[in-house]
DNA sequence: ATAAAAATTTAGACTAGTCTAAATTTTTAG
DNA sequence: CTAAAAATTTAGACTAGTCTAAATTTTTAT
């Protein structure tokens, strides 16, 4: 049984390793978890005892098939809280993070089991996410990121890769919703900011920062 | 901001003040708690420097205002979350304790709003305990012990003081479901266990001990 | 190739919450 | 009333997770 710091370590290490080539540096995982690297490389010796990740002194980090199969478990957790925070309770897809972080440690399979039930089986998170199957596989996308769309091309937007109030209170102002069809009416040759045509909207100008956050096909 | 154990000692010092006259103790907090009388005396020692609780050494210990604020808010909190395990997921009555303890603990006041609404502001939680206001109050019910009544009082089974598993599925197989009118045909003098006939069903007895903890009305 | 910079680890310390064993205070029984 | 029992507190120690400062290893830039 893991701790509650335990998980999110786990967590990160999958979020890290995800997101870079390679293993996962402590100095990465510093960052992400706000605390310093000193801090972490106790805590990794503790997770590499546990055999939850392959560990050697100064060459980073990567999570063992016990501990990706942690992970996903609280991942799957964390995103089945945020579809009830949203579906179920009213809560915006900017509001869900932080509570949801609370809500992925609490231990019982049962709980996630008859959650998944009541939600009636949901495929994604408000954000898009994939959600892990109970025998934790993460079901595979396909997405690409806009950044990387071109002119003329006709998306949807299926998700994000920012959770940030901030970063999705924009989206929101930009009408920018999870499922809308677009199209690229132009990339700006000096700044890649972006111009989409919004279906049935007025077209909205997208950064190249934003642009890279969001996922489409 | 209290840590997760800070919290449990309040709900605990207001459980059991509830249940004894005077101050509670600190070997009773142990025994609740599961932990050594010499650590409820750090905890306590800690909680009164926060102004949360009553305290003078080798004296008992009874909540501040503020103290019981905090501990009526958790278990509002609690019993919210039993409600809609039960409601909502279909848990069974004896199933939801130690989840909803786990639930308690997560720090949203939002989340307990939007909860409340969702489930339809219920008043009891259940195992038939009222559920404390969003201001801090704890509903007076007038409630009495099964135990207390006498042969030929006829009332209704409103509610539990012990939430054991096996306390509650011993219930479930007796017939006794909140809300169900019984007539008490005896009272053994010999052992005080009770004879009652549930309405629409067979009579069953019901040992001392378990009239103890059986909330009629 | 090697020195400086960056990343990482080690050493030693701190806090929260817990424990055991010993000391102290309160309660109880004769 | 007083001695024994029970309850409580103190003293000192341990674990998990964190920190700072110093030491070590790896990477980078000449």
């Amino acid at each position: 049984m893991q701790s509650f710091t335990e998980e999110n370590y786990l967590k990160t290490i999958y979020y890290l390793a995800t997101r870079q080539e390679g293993e996962v540096t402590t100095n990465a995982l510093a960052e992400m978890t706000a605390t310093r690297a000193a801090s972490v490389t106790d805590m990794l010796r503790k997770l590499a005892d546990k055999q939850l990740i392959h560990y050697k002194k100064y060459q980073g980090v990567r999570l063992t098939e016990e501990g990706e199969r942690l992970a996903l478990q609280i991942i799957r957790r964390h995103r089945l809280w945020e579809v009830f925070l949203v579906e179920k309770l009213g809560f915006g897809w900017d509001e869900v993070h932080d509570i949801a972080e609370e809500l992925e440690h609490v231990r019982s399979e049962e709980l996630v089991t008859r959650l998944d039930t009541y939600l009636g089986y949901p495929q994604f998170d408000p954000h898009g996410d994939p959600i892990p199957t109970p025998a934790g596989q993460m079901p595979e996308t396909g997405y690409r990121k806009l950044s990387e769309a071109g002119p003329g091309d006709s998306i949807r937007l299926m998700g994000v890769l920012e959770h940030s109030t901030a970063f999705l209170q924009h989206l929101d102002r930009c009408n920018l919703t999870l499922g809308c069809l677009v199209t690229i009416a132009e990339i700006n040759a000096f700044d890649k900011s972006v111009l989409v045509q919004i279906e049935s909207g007025r077209p909205v100008f997208v950064s190249h920062e934003v642009a890279k956050n969001l996922l489409v096909n």
